[in-house]
DNA sequence: TCTTGTTAATTAATATGTGAAATAATCATA
DNA sequence: TATGATTATTTCACATATTAATTAACAAGA
């Protein structure tokens, strides 16, 4: 076992605690969260979305979703309309001062994203994206009892 | 720019919505948040801390340590204390109760952190480790002011 | 000693995460 | 077509994150 700092959840966190304090003072400076950045982001993408279908984009639980789009539709940001086919769902559209507030974050979000990106060389970032696409793909689906009925691989 | 899925920030939090419910999974059983578990480990290890060392070790905003340690130091898990040579420090130290529940978690962590290591070779866990490592130490000491004076790298 | 600056911990206000349960609408089918 | 199962969203209760502002204690210097 390695010692604390070594584990993937604290490798993860630590990236994390390093990286975002940069993204946030941009969105800050736009008067938003990191959580509402996410949900402008796919509806700038993909138009009119079904809540299920924002939270599986953004990663954002459902139930954390009511609140954050209650304050984004306050600020005039996003509107909310039940389907007419299915009225369980819940379409969440972009209006035109989300739309433009997008525009005006994202030259800033490309600079930091190459600054991202610059820190290591194509090849690294592939063997990094790659690598931690297996982990979760290994993991993901394994329950806990899943993981403890395996016989020891080390 | 590439796709909201390519970015840095949501590869790392794709990874952690993967791996993470397997350890909560663990925790719940022991009726730990992992929170409550990041500050019995570091507990472990070094015995009496103050908090400030406590909330670098864990990541965990101080802020949210108070409550953190008064859920834990209610369930007799841990103990604070203020130090005699600076009052304004409070140590903080695992009670028996707390070594002993993490001796019970341990061998159940191991096999999930095996799970998670033998996804991918040690050589490709060492350049993703690396990768991260890079970019942390590339961004975090930056302001957003830094990164937006730079001169396009790309 | 008084002032000024700094550090450690906490409080306050607001926003979000987590897990379980509730609600309402749709679906499958006997 | 009534009924049990499923789906989409929301509510609830509790725990944590974020940022700014306090409070108390220490530290250095006029």
């Amino acid at each position: 076992m390695p010692a604390f700092r070594e584990t993937l959840p604290m490798i993860l966190n630590v990236t994390l605690d390093g990286v975002m304090p940069v993204y946030r003072e941009l969105f800050a400076r736009h008067a938003l969260t990191e959580q509402q950045w996410r949900i402008l982001r796919v509806l700038w993408a993909e138009g009119a979305v079904t809540t299920t279908h924002l939270s599986r984009q953004t990663l954002l639980p459902a139930p954390s979703l009511v609140g954050i789009l209650d304050r984004l539709e306050k600020r005039g940001l996003v509107t909310r309309q039940r389907s007419d086919h299915d009225r369980r769902k819940v379409h969440v559209t972009a209006t035109d001062a989300g739309l433009t507030l997008h525009s005006q974050v994202m030259p800033a979000l490309e600079r930091i994203h190459a600054a991202v990106t610059n820190a290591i060389n194509p090849a690294e970032w592939q063997a990094m994206q790659d690598a931690l696409a297996k982990i979760t793909n290994t993991i993901s689906d394994q329950t806990l009892d899943d993981l403890l009925a395996e016989p020891e691989t080390t």
